[in-house]
DNA sequence: TGGGTTATGTTTACGTTGTACACTGTTACG
DNA sequence: CGTAACAGTGTACAACGTAAACATAACCCA
């Protein structure tokens, strides 16, 4: 037979992979590394974007590719990164590691499809345009939203990879928020720049607290545990700034339900996202409504 | 003896890895993960910060924290992330693998000193203030240098690096630029979260062109490359507005030297990072005006 | 109906990596 | 001097990604 679920103890088989890989050039590149020239960024973006050709020949595929990537997606979801390897992707689909070099040539190409499948659909806008600013509101709402329900897509680096599918629709739900207001394309996708910029560079503190609630850590015990070493500047001789912003109690690092602080109403981590936002967005109207 | 330089040589050896590992609570974090309870945070942070309070008795260590550091920085910098390994390390200055856990406790904690380190200091500004505005303009193209100088960093997880000195220094250097601004405590960390983000997120394209071309791709191939794996999206029905961009052939992908186009003169990647750091900066002095 | 062909999943094995442990040798204090 | 604390080495091993060889199952054509 052509294997049976496995989960234990089985036979043998035969097949030749896909022997190419490193060693070749002055290159090498590894696991979840990046794409430097052409043919490897062909390469791993291929097998996000071509179906894989059903044979007839031999015995049926127990396992589709979003099989395989499901299973990758839900490994990443319940552990984080590290926890995506080939045994552990195999055991939640039922067969063994070397099983899933059928669906992918290799681990690089499996995580590049969960993580593009990951991203999902960006978010679907029925209903009437509210206007440019309210619709980039939401989609960086939503882009900061998944960003923080699987926090693993953040633990990537953060360079280029590879443009699949879900990639390109975030994109142009995007472009779709400012397509009426008149900019030249290459405003559009320097607009596009920006607030992508903004959304993923700034989210970095409310994913870290979106893996540590997911790990069972309590918001308060992780603002303790971030402020404490924070706390490490405070009288530090060569921070006079931070130490007088962390003292001030306000600054500090707070979470969603903020923290007890002497004065004022100090903003959540949400809030600060939105103020920041509202500063982009105020700098790109105000490009707007000069030209 | 206490140990030769080694420079070759290897064999076997016996031991027990960690036994912890995943799998015994919902915690976990392995490599070059992130921190999540308090107890790790210190951990990781604390050789950061800690003298390595040197002993009397023994034979004196023939290296330093600071010498495994920069050997471990030199390695990273002549390959990237994955090339820095222990192995490699060891080799760089000279010693065994394992005489590298008398300096780190493990490969993690070398690897946070590492980044730190290779932070560097930030600019110092010299000479009058020249006003907040062109100061964060200074530090956000700094930044920006930094990273493309030393692209690995930017294949770390960006989220929850332990805060090391470096780090903190480049804070209180942004610190330092609006200082004078009459913003509230809060709001300098905002607006520190605002132009940090951009920076960051904004970078990964003139990264990832920094990473070819320190392995000699030209940047004509580099842009050659991401633009035939954007160009799938051309003509894709899906992709409407990304594909009227990117055959418009001023919004696709530049380098600094600028392609040949159609019409007009495109941006160059730096200039679309300027033009949106603008476009950010416009959006913070409105609100200090406002105020 | 029965090869031949081709694709499937398994088994086995290997190189790399991080690192635990035991050991040899070295230094400085008592 | 002895002895305790340290340095670096050598060995071992688990986990990982994956190459190669195998055994089997489905299809094709005779």
């Amino acid at each position: 037979m052509a294997g049976r679920p496995a989960a234990k103890g089985r036979k043998g088989g035969a097949a030749k992979p896909e022997t190419r890989a490193r060693a070749d050039q002055p290159s090498a590149s590894s696991a979840s590394s990046v794409a430097f020239d052409s043919e490897e960024i062909a390469r791993r973006s291929s097998l996000l974007w071509d179906e894989p050709q059903k044979p007839t020949r031999g015995p049926k595929a127990a396992l589709s590719r979003e099989d395989v990537v499901a299973a990758a997606i839900s490994v990443a979801d319940a552990g984080d990164l590290a926890a995506l390897t080939m045994h552990a992707v195999a055991a939640q689909v039922g067969y063994t590691p070397m099983a899933l070099y059928r669906y992918f040539p290799n681990k690089e190409s499996l995580v590049d499809a969960a993580v593009d499948a990951a991203l999902g659909a960006p978010p679907h806008r029925a209903g009437p345009h509210e206007g440019w600013r309210a619709e980039i509101r939401h989609w960086a709402f939503a882009k900061r939203a998944m960003l923080c329900a699987r926090p693993w897509l953040a633990e990537l680096p953060f360079v280029a990879a590879p443009h699949g599918p879900n990639w390109l629709s975030w994109h142009e739900a995007f472009l779709r928020t400012i397509a009426d207001t008149g900019l030249t394309p290459e405003d559009m996708m320097d607009v596009l720049s920006v607030v992508h910029g903004y959304v993923h560079g700034s989210s970095d503190t409310i994913i870290s607290l979106a893996r540590a609630t997911a790990r069972g850590v309590t918001p308060e015990q992780w603002a303790a545990a971030v402020g404490a070493d924070l706390c490490r500047a405070i009288n530090d001789p060569r921070y006079p700034l931070l130490s007088g912003i962390l003292t001030s109690s306000s600054g500090g690092i707070t979470e969603t339900s903020s923290l007890p602080t002497k004065h004022g109403k100090p903003r959540t981590m949400d809030e600060s996202f939105e103020w920041g936002l509202d500063q982009v967005l105020n700098g790109i109207q105000l490009y707007l409504e000069r030209k």
